[in-house]
DNA sequence: TATTGTATTATGGTATACAATCATATAATC
DNA sequence: GATTATATGATTGTATACCATAATACAATA
């Protein structure tokens, strides 16, 4: 079936662009969301505005006090701590299952991600390494078929991107971090689930360790 | 302090009411929900149901199709497996952090809680029993600390939630069900984190597999 | 200075208008 | 009769004007 996509509509332009603007971190955190604002800035109508406002408020990336507008979300150290815990539970359970399933295809895209990875980090473009390495990850999960999963962590990703980038950027991590990605990468080409799973837990333990010390 | 609590917003009680007939099913996935046919039902404007809907489409309740408004989502036998299994990756490690954490105070509330279900159970008052299970893991995973974990369980029992309810009425459950929660409200008070870890499991791997059978 | 009053701003919510699009029925054509 | 074209109605997508109320800041007053 030759499916043509459909013009984006107003509304899912907008609310990518919010999006990014808040975890790009153009919007920091504590910053006042004013509806006629944005209309202004994005050109677009109040009806548009609050859809995306509401949408982004079930996303947790904003929150709204009654009667006086919303704010970029704020984030805890505790609710840090509780987003890696979460964040290992479902990688490595997803790292297992797509160790189980990829194919070659699969193992040739992750090399190749993992290099464009290392060349972002290497040139300091942390924003286009924070992409390869969403796209990285969500190669695993689906492959793995974890699809419930990656809209979780994807989201959850969400509202720690602004730590994220600053891990991914910190000295030890440069280096690093590639090689544990290709670690990763070998044990899903031997098909070895617990040694996949256990670097991948280790990764990300060294990631929150790194990204509690930041906050 | 003298606090007087904000009155809760239209566009707050029309979200409540258009889940909670989603989760009931009153509204029945794969219908249609057509926006002024809401408006009237609800005896709001279009704005709030809209708002209401960009909600619901986030917490992937319904989705939308372009040009052609939104249905309720179906769910997959693959979707209800992850989602069981995430849940049972979250609820036990909030089941061990409560059993780190819980006073007296928490036990008997579980214990309170546990009676009501099962007489509900015993009475056939399904909607009720699965208002008051959500009461007793809400208090497990608060009392963990698990913040972050139980908004996310809620929001993957939101689409569940018909298959929970059919669960959670089928035969060997009724009886079977607040026996493993006592155990594990009993593992909880001695403080043992890998017993009630593994209750924890038991009761919710049966659980995915009655469910598995069902749908 | 502390309080009160007032103006401004922003939100919460409604109603309405209109274009674009989809679904369906109907008419026209071969 | 089957297919294509057209018209129609329903519904969404978007914009805008409007009102009421709450929050805020600031001025006026005691």
């Amino acid at each position: 079936m030759l499916k043509v996509d459909r013009p984006k509509t107003l509304k899912e332009n907008a609310l990518e662009s919010l999006r990014d603007a808040i975890t790009s971190d153009l919007i920091k955190p504590g910053d006042r969301l004013v509806e006629r604002t944005l209309c202004e800035s994005m050109g677009v109508s109040r009806t548009v505005v609050r859809e995306c406002i509401r949408h982004l408020e079930s996303e947790r990336l904003i929150v709204g006090v009654p009667n006086a507008g919303f704010i970029v979300a704020t984030i805890s150290r505790d609710e840090v701590k509780e987003i890696y815990d979460i964040r290992i539970m479902l990688e490595c359970s997803a790292v297992r299952s797509c160790a189980l399933n990829a194919d070659k295809a699969v193992i040739d895209k992750l090399h190749q991600l993992r290099e464009q990875i290392a060349t972002c980090l290497q040139n300091d473009d942390v924003m286009q390494a924070l992409k390869l390495t969403t796209e990285f990850y969500k190669l695993i999960f689906t492959t793995g078929g974890k699809h419930v999963s990656w809209d979780l962590v994807e989201r959850l990703n969400a509202r720690i991107s602004r730590l994220r980038a600053l891990t991914l950027s910190s000295t030890g991590r440069k280096t690093k971090g590639p090689v544990n990605l290709l670690n990763i990468i070998d044990a899903i080409e031997q098909k070895d689930a617990d040694r996949a799973e256990e670097i991948c837990k280790k990764h990300l333990t060294e990631a929150a360790e790194i990204a509690a010390k930041l906050i």
